[in-house]
DNA sequence: CAAATATACATAAGTTTATTATGTATTTGT
DNA sequence: ACAAATACATAATAAACTTATGTATATTTG
């Protein structure tokens, strides 16, 4: 099953910012396969919607970027600028604490571990 | 704390299709109010993201509705559909599933009871 | 070894969904 | 009386995503 699309709207950029967070570095293909992985596929995140996002994080001054070569193939890495742990930090909060409250307002049975 | 929009964005269909459900029959403004209280402010939906949500939602057979007057103010109450309890039960899943997804992708420590 | 698939970036056009603003009108509280 | 709350509706704008398109290199497979 993957998620009707409407439901990941809003939660992309929370989404890149934790996983940079764990992984120091990563250029925007890896994000996408690895988030394909930890969510069973369930979650596909799209270029056309996944390189936009970066690129507004980039200009908003919470990643920075290192390009390289791989043979002759770009790669753009991107990594949290001192402003970007703040604000994944605090978006992972936001994320949390409305998860708390869609859990309760949808009475929804829990099996988290 | 208010929720930033882009959080809330995809969710309204599922909140207004799970409060019809508890409720059988509820007015727009009615909606409003409740959502507002049982998330002690934190969601507080916008007549202008409500109403045209509620006309889509019976454009799309999933409810019904019954026009009063209160007074001389009239009042729309909407009821689920048979197609719209399917539907909700539906959506419910799904956003729990996704609940589910994100609390493992964003490593979240829960305290649900 | 040719073709298909995967890797890797980017952007433009169109759609969806919400915000903000505006409009109308009645009812209640002070 | 006046302000705030109740109750609906819609139009203009903005945001964010989907879909489509474009370019190019690297790897796998029949």
């Amino acid at each position: 099953m993957i998620y009707s699309s409407e439901l990941i709207k809003g939660t992309l950029k929370t989404i890149i910012l934790k996983l940079l967070k764990d992984n120091k570095r990563m250029y925007g293909y890896e994000i996408t396969q690895t988030v394909k992985e930890l969510t069973a596929g369930k979650i596909q995140l799209t270029e056309g919607a996944l390189y936009p996002s970066l690129h507004a994080l980039e200009a908003d001054g919470l990643l920075t970027t290192e390009t390289e070569y791989i043979g002759k193939r770009v790669r753009k890495y991107y990594s949290l600028s001192q402003q970007g742990k703040i604000e994944s930090k605090q978006k992972v909060n936001e994320f949390s604490d409305f998860l708390n409250t869609m859990v309760y307002l949808l009475d929804i049975k829990t099996n988290f571990a």
